[in-house]
RNA sequence: GCCAGGGUAGCUCAGCGGUAGAGCAGCGCAUUCGUAAUGCGCAGGCCGUGAGUUCGAAUCUCAUCCCUGGCUCCA
């Protein structure tokens, strides 16, 4: 059994005055904790020599946590505090990891007793009188060999292979101690000056989770326990009401309600959503506009198949390097052969196939660029435990193209590519995004299987998209170990309503597949030469970009979108006719419309009419028929117009024509 | 795939050893109504699936499938 530190018979004390430490502008992680931040970090320290401490190894930029010093020590003293609490309540549990995070703090334990989510009243109880004993944090700075010697005699081999790494790694010298009453951690700090610094409901721990040690599978299990923590019981209040917020839209929840997809995982198959009628609008209106602006830049639509050979994967690479990620391949009755190459695959990615659409002739430095664009689908093997609604899928719908061009030509290529971003982002509204330059990682232990061994085109390609990116002006942050297999990626990184972060888009600079396959181009002294090739899909996939929209509107999209645009209410019978005439109009126009024909009461109707989150309510009275007229009544907007049919009609095909977000009538006004 | 928690009517959920419940949605009848929910009635469930314990299982045990929150991985 392994002893719970003594602490006062290992430390020698000093008194932290707390106000004089250096907050460290860099250490510990600072991952969102939403349902999907995935990825998004960096692998390894980006300064190798900086002091870490005993938090999870991961990168620099905890820009939201260390803008406030005072926050991030509660939550580091909290991790301490939990700690503590833990070993009173699990004697014998063994330390991992606990650092702040962006919302709380957590740490990582093995447990010689699980525990459930049961158990985390008890927790907080007896974090709660830590907290009131005012324990006061001190630390002390260990020389190497004695570091490990104590870590070793606390029983804490997790710590101590930690702490070997530092000292041999890192080079560190000395490793600092912090104790609080009995506990003590091997850590870097800093910390409060005692544990009554913790206002009363500052915190709740929410959920028990496992987590690997360092994060990679292979390794031991632990468990890890979350928690929240803000500057005071009313901030956290706060910030529970807007998890509630948003969790009420939540795609899986409106997806339900507004009828737009389902996952029917007995008959059809996990991760394989099936898209009702108003999701397939979404899909549908998506695809129009990225047909129209991608016409407009100069794309050409193709169409590829969903089954292919293996050869071209085998020849592709994907078949060495992505294979992990494809359904396993079918060999048919009457095609021999065994090898890998001789099977059929659901596809991956759509490229192999652009570029056989590139190679079905040949090609001048006269066609470049060529951009070959096409929504289409592709099947990834998820595991089943990554797959979540629609923003994880096996079978997605991609608005892809791929773009070949020559060396002169990637940069202004780039160029026009990030501006078609730009683009759509704003028709959509959306500004809490950045992008990201994920690079290759000549360091990844695993980066012989995972990406093209070429560091020479590496170096030169990442330059390459960064003099891009530069150009454009587009603010963006570098990340080791996130490329694709092919080259650098542009990633947007969107932030949701629903606090969570993840990748809406992604672009990259393939210079290795195109010579992998044979591509070329006749150049204009004759000279054969080989394109490069630029993946891009602004709009990601029908799943995650219908998911995000879902969410990013609440549901209630803007008039182009909606599945349902115009819903007539006829006050009562003798309505219907005149109603069933105006619709019919609608629909000439293409509006999709429809009339409310229930014998439900008026007010029912309009509630209804909202919960469905209908843009346009058209209100069909005895006033209205007299006038030939309609009375209009929007969503989100309180006051109503009565306008003359015709008006509306018109009124109506320009603001759908334009794609507006109209939210008030002066915006719509504006749009005659 | 791994850790934790859950699957009861189309949806949201109650019941947790003793004859399956509610609200909403659906259907029928009445109501025809001017801005957020009319009344009455009907129907709807092998309590995820399979095995076990028990006189008796939605309820306890085990296995399995799926979902949720994390970990790992990715658009």
């Amino acid at each position: 059994m392994p002893r719970i530190p003594r602490a006062e018979a290992l430390l020698p004390t000093r008194a932290l005055p707390a106000a004089s430490l250096p907050c460290d502008g860099g250490v510990g992680p600072r991952r969102a904790r939403g349902r999907l931040p995935r990825a998004h970090v960096e692998r390894r320290p980006k300064q190798p020599h900086r002091r870490r401490g005993p938090q999870a190894p991961r990168g620099p930029q905890a820009m939201e946590l260390t803008q406030d010093p005072q926050l991030y020590r509660m939550r580091h003293s909290l991790a301490h505090v939990l700690a503590q609490a833990m070993q009173r309540y699990r004697p014998g549990a063994l330390l991992g990891f606990g650092p702040p995070v962006d919302d709380g703090f957590y740490y990582d334990f093995i447990l010689p007793e699980p525990i459930s989510e049961d158990d985390l009243p008890a927790l907080t109880k007896l974090m709660e009188e830590i907290v009131k004993e005012r324990q006061e944090f001190h630390y002390e700075d260990l020389p190497a060999e004695e570091a490990l010697a104590r870590l070793r005699a606390m029983g804490e081999p997790h710590k101590e292979e930690y702490c070997r790494e530092l000292i041999e790694k890192q080079g560190l010298e000395t490793i600092r101690f912090y104790r609080n009453g009995p506990f003590v951690d091997m850590c870097e700090g800093p910390h409060l000056e005692h544990t009554g610094q913790l206002p009363k409901g500052c915190f709740k721990l929410h959920s028990i989770a496992g987590a690997y040690w360092r994060g990679d599978e292979r390794n031991v299990q632990m468990t890890r326990v979350y928690g929240w923590c803000f500057k005071d019981r009313k901030q956290l209040r706060a910030y529970e009401k807007a998890r509630e917020e948003a969790k009420k839209r939540d795609h899986r929840k409106l997806g339900k309600e507004l009828d737009i997809y389902v996952i029917d995982a007995e008959h059809v198959g996990k991760g394989l959503p099936l898209w009702l009628p108003a999701g397939a609008v979404l899909c549908d209106e998506l695809e129009k506009l990225a047909r129209e602006w991608e016409f407009q830049e100069g794309y050409e639509r193709v169409r590829t198949p969903h089954l292919t050979r293996g050869t071209l994967y085998r020849q592709s690479g994907h078949l060495d390097l992505y294979r992990e990620s494809m359904f396993p391949g079918m060999h048919l009755p009457d095609e021999g052969g065994e090898r890998p190459e001789d099977a059929y695959y659901l596809k991956p990615m759509n490229c192999p196939h652009h570029h056989r659409v590139f190679a079905a002739r040949p090609r001048s430095y006269r066609d470049l660029p060529l951009r070959l664009a096409e929504y289409g689908t592709v099947y990834r093997y998820e595991r089943s435990g990554t797959l979540q609604g629609l923003t994880r899928v096996r079978g997605m719908c991609m608005n892809d193209a791929h773009i070949y061009i020559t060396e002169d030509q990637i940069t202004s290529e780039f160029v026009r590519v990030m501006e078609l971003h730009r683009r759509y982002y704003e028709l959509f509204g959306l500004s809490g995004y950045h992008m990201r330059l994920s690079l290759w990682d000549p360091d990844d232990p695993k980066g012989k299987e995972k990406y093209v061994d070429d560091p020479e085109n590496w170096q030169k390609t990442e330059d390459l998209v960064r003099r891009a990116m530069q150009e454009v002006g587009l603010p963006f942050v570098e990340v080791k170990g996130e490329a694709a297999f092919y080259g650098p990626k542009i990633d947007v990184q969107l932030k949701t309503v629903g606090l969570q972060e993840f990748t809406i888009s992604t672009n990259q600079l393939d210079f290795a597949v195109p010579p992998r396959m044979g591509l070329k181009y006749v150049a204009p002294d004759g000279s054969e030469q080989v394109p490069y090739c630029i993946h891009r899909a602004p709009l990601g996939t029908h799943e995650r970009f219908v998911s995000f929209l879902i969410e990013h509107y609440g549901g209630a999209f803007p008039t182009w979108l909606a599945p349902v645009q115009v819903r007539l209410l006829p006050i009562a019978e003798r309505h219907l006719d005149y109603a069933d005439k105006v619709c019919a109009a609608l629909r000439a126009d293409f509006v999709r419309a429809e009339v409310d024909r229930s014998s439900e009461r008026f007010g029912k109707k309009i509630a209804l009419g909202r919960t469905r989150k209908i843009p346009v309510l058209l209100v069909i009275g005895d006033d209205e028929v007299a006038q030939e007229a309609v009375t209009v009544n929007r969503y989100g907007i309180k006051e109503q117009r009565t306008l003359p049919v015709e008006a509306f009609r018109a009124q109506l095909a320009r603001e759908i024509r334009a794609r507006a977000h109209a939210k008030t009538w002066e915006d719509i006004d504006r749009l005659d």
